[in-house]
DNA sequence: TTTTTGTTTGACATTTTTGTCAAATGCAAA
DNA sequence: TTTGCATTTGACAAAAATGTCAAACAAAAA
């Protein structure tokens, strides 16, 4: 993080294709299309990371990191798990109105031989979260299952409805405000259903 | 590998960009790299489908198709709900074992303009399944929500696994067989979680 | 056999995209 | 003012990817 002081340009530059990728899905932009989004001349992309791939990979990291503090958040609350729970899925759907494509774009890059930096801190991180998971378990707050199961359930009614959204939305043959709605009600379905109220 | 029969050729390098995308997530690969895979010269691809794009846009349009017959297979079985679901998530499990990527890529491609062809097709199967679903949440049999929410519960908890692998699988710090586990003990959950046991 | 038809190939042209570089610009310190 | 330094620019080079074409090829039809 505490790396140097990046000037302005190279803050809008790397802005400006996290927008193109996590908010617009244009996961293939060229260097031209984002320097022309970002209103700045192409080699100074190449100026301030010295090639595609470069700002690529610092996006990806960056991307990461915010991912990691994400975790963090949640497992490091001192909030009842429930409402831990709860509080994460207000942040998240805020979130992912900016960036819906931001976990899509992950997945895409790691198959496209992107290193996974932060394995390490988010595995010890997700050990500490299946801890406190298993204790409400314990306590009759949630149906028994591996914490992993549990943790796939949360994410997943969380992220894929916003990360497939134009597929679901085509293939519903819903309007975007009806989407928007559709996942408005959303946070309450996935708290009942992973706590099975 | 003599492939000199008729148009086999045609097919050999559709199944071989399936292949690519759909198994190996590598959605941008180029013409060259799905010639070579497939064991052909380049410019066979554009003797059979003019470009590229007209390329990716018939294999788009076969995904889809695919997706639509998946959706009738499930709506116009006339088994109990219930049993209809299991069926369905067997096949849903043993078919992401081939193409675990499908559905995102399904999403990069409409991200990127790829317009989406059975729409009302799908839209009145679901309409259709909305009804099935409503029926057994009057009956108790399932929790009472909106069915479009049921459903992209079900989507969401079988297809997000497979598509979000690689990240799962990295974060979580699992091996292959590892997480292949937990793939497997995958259907009861959803099961479990669907229907509150 | 020759002809026809559909397929395959290599060479070439074009387009797209990326990267380099020297010169120009602006601005703050000396 | 001049000097030094980071930034910005346009022109150019290089590379990567797509598309075109005439000719070669093979197998069936005439």
């Amino acid at each position: 993080m505490s790396d140097k002081k990046d000037s302005v340009t190279e803050q809008l530059i790397k802005d400006t294709a996290k927008k193109l990728f996590f908010a617009e899905g244009r996961f293939n932009a060229t260097t031209q299309e984002i320097a022309d989004a970002a209103g700045v001349n192409r080699t100074l992309i190449n100026y301030y990371f010295r090639s595609r791939n470069k700002l690529f990979d610092i996006v990806f990291e960056d991307a990461q990191e915010k991912e990691l503090e994400r975790g963090e958040m949640i497992v490091t609350s001192d909030l009842p798990f429930k409402e831990k729970i709860s509080q994460y899925l207000d942040f998240f759907f805020e979130e992912s109105k900016r960036y819906p494509y931001l976990e899509i774009y992950m997945v895409t890059q790691v198959n496209q031989g992107c290193r996974y930096k932060s394995e390490e801190k988010m595995s010890n991180l997700l050990d500490k979260f299946y801890l406190q998971i298993a204790l409400e378990m314990e306590n009759g707050n949630l149906p028994k299952m591996r914490p992993e199961q549990f943790l796939i359930n949360f994410i997943s009614l969380t992220s894929f409805p916003v990360s497939m959204r134009p597929l679901l939305q085509k293939s519903m043959g819903y309007g975007d405000e009806a989407f928007d709605k559709l996942l408005e009600e959303r946070k309450q379905i996935v708290m009942d259903t992973l706590f099975k109220s």
